[in-house]
DNA sequence: GACTGGCACTCGGATCATTTGAGTGCCAGG
DNA sequence: CCTGGCACTCAAATGATCCGAGTGCCAGTC
């Protein structure tokens, strides 16, 4: 059906495409690209690949440019992932290695991804289910105010404050404290939870009822939907070289980028660095942002992604360098991670 | 110079400008406010106020439009701050009631008045400098790595890694501790900073070099540069009801979104909730934002605010509401916050 | 059979002239 | 001091025209 130079040339539209974003008609593609053959030909293979549904014409009379189905064939098939320079490995390394914090690796890895990739940038925090649990810290504040602090091996901190039914004593916050340590550390969050239920029984009956106080909260502290679905975006100001058709094109993506749940969804499941996902167009779960595509891929361990990162750009975008960028980024974050 | 009437006629220009967003004319102006006048005399009154420099016309031949000094006037002598509705109210205070931690109540809140003002919403968290240390805590990870917890009486938490040079003793960490909470607690972050420095004096020369270390981490800690800047943003998708004129006017707001040094001088120096700064167009610090006002106004505990909030919009806002909302909130999240 | 040069055709976008009407400034009269 | 009237201005809308990049198709060539 489609021979070698047809793919050709469909390979050589996308990138001319990406490149000016304007149709690309089949005299330009001759000049630009050296096929070998005429523009005549290249006009025949031009009708076969439109009769597979790869390309379009916005009009008669004008040039061609890829549909959906062509970039994915694009993707697929005709392109490699671009690698990045040294220089750019090295000066990803130096600027996550700055981070004092989760919160900063966070942050530095949206920017960063932002301005390599000039697109739109989405990084999750690591996810609680996924983390274990570090240290859980229980403060007095006053007598009638406690702050649970709640330490992840992947940096989060979570905080909570109990207001427990009658005055604490010090020496039995202390007892809690450990006990609770040496229960949960190193579980993880999901099953931390369930041997969370077993430590009031350990206390006397006399103090079940303010322990009892504290695990419900440490409990939800433990399965928080909401913090389970932080997420920080950056780089919203390369919508702006959308070009044109602002209401159609950059309205729909500040609005996603306003609803984190949408976010989520678009990321959708994380996978392993090694494996990139790619939704083109329509492909991805959001009628309105048809002519945008994503590009995500999981980070954390090589075993078990613990959180997703990408970003979401305009369909007609280097997909090559762009997936480079993104693929580079969750590693080095992973290594980052792995080192705290 | 400017009699009662002219002053009308301006508030009526501004209103109706606000409304609509075109240049508005003597006719349209008698006829949708009732003057009383005739539109000849409207047109007088309209030459006075450009000779003044409060209106402007785009071009002969077309209605006017308000100055930055239009503005400016009409902010200060002809509009009262407009309050909200009790169902508004109740409305701010069982959302933000909702927040579990600082975070929590900062992103309820860059939410919230996003919101309300429909516009692009920006909030300091609470700063460090003007924070009380609550607790320090020293968590042991591993011998050889310690993780240093501060939290402040705002609800920030910032944590720190430390890698001591040597084996740490856990007896040595407890006493450490214990020392550090009633050499600082209740103190500001800027005066705990010298307090600390005399804490590695008080053990055992052996201990020194150790507790030097953490201490120093602390101290980066209490006097974090960048911590001290962190801002939330929201509401980056009401810059599509700016209109057209999209490079002029969202570009650059999108751009200084990104860099929160700027946002940071926008907002400008915290102010009591009772006081509302507003900097129109030219007024503010950023030639690229000539086109856009900034709403903002401290919040915090009446007598000092601990960080700023506000609003970014086009000059052409509703600021009698918009005002009101800024107000508003900062009130119910200064409330929130010292009931945390 | 595959490729190419040639040719008629299409149609979006640029260019330019024309029209329209909201809005103005100014003046004379109440 | 206000108002009705009038001539004037000019941005924006409308419309006619032209241009050319690009197409599809066909007959001829390798």
């Amino acid at each position: 059906m489609l021979d070698e130079r047809k793919l050709d040339v469909l390979r050589a539209i996308v990138e001319d495409y990406v490149a000016t974003h304007e149709p690309v008609g089949s005299k330009t593609l001759v000049d630009r690209h050296n096929l070998g053959v005429s523009p005549a030909t290249v006009r025949n293979d031009m009708a076969a690949l439109e009769e597979e549904g790869y390309i379009t014409q916005p009009h008669t009379s004008a040039g061609r440019i890829p549909t959906d189905a062509g970039y994915r064939l694009f993707v697929d098939k005709l392109s490699t992932v671009k690698t990045l320079s040294p220089a750019e490995k090295k000066a990803i390394t130096s600027f996550l290695a700055g981070a004092v914090d989760l919160d900063d690796v966070v942050r530095r890895t949206v920017r960063l991804l932002a301005q390599i990739t000039r697109q739109v940038a989405i990084v999750q925090y690591p996810s609680l289910n996924r983390s274990h649990v570090r240290h859980v810290e229980v403060v007095t504040m006053t007598p009638r105010r406690l702050l649970l602090v709640l330490i992840t091996s992947t940096g989060r901190v979570e905080q909570r404050i109990v207001e427990p039914p009658h005055d604490v004593d010090e020496q039995l916050i202390g007892d809690l404290r450990s006990r609770l340590n040496t229960a949960l550390a190193g579980q993880r969050l999901t099953e931390a939870a369930t041997s969370l239920a077993a430590v009031p029984e350990t206390f006397a009956p006399a103090d079940r009822h303010l322990v009892a106080a504290i695990v419900t909260t440490l409990l939800e502290a433990f399965t928080d939907e909401v913090g389970e679905q932080r997420i920080a975006v950056g780089g919203a100001a390369n919508l702006t070289r959308y070009g044109d058709d602002f209401e159609r094109n950059v309205k729909p993506v500040l609005e996603a980028l306003e609803e984190h749940v949408i976010l989520l969804k678009l990321l959708g499941e994380a996978t392993n660095p090694q494996t990139l996902t790619v939704r083109i167009g329509h492909e991805n779960p959001y009628e309105e942002l048809a002519t945008t595509s994503v590009v995500a891929t999981g980070y954390g361990s090589k075993s078990e992604a613990l959180a997703t990162l990408g970003i979401v750009g305009p369909t007609h975008m280097d997909y090559p360098s762009t997936m480079g960028a993104v693929r580079a980024v969750a590693r080095y974050v992973s290594q980052i991670l792995a080192d705290t």
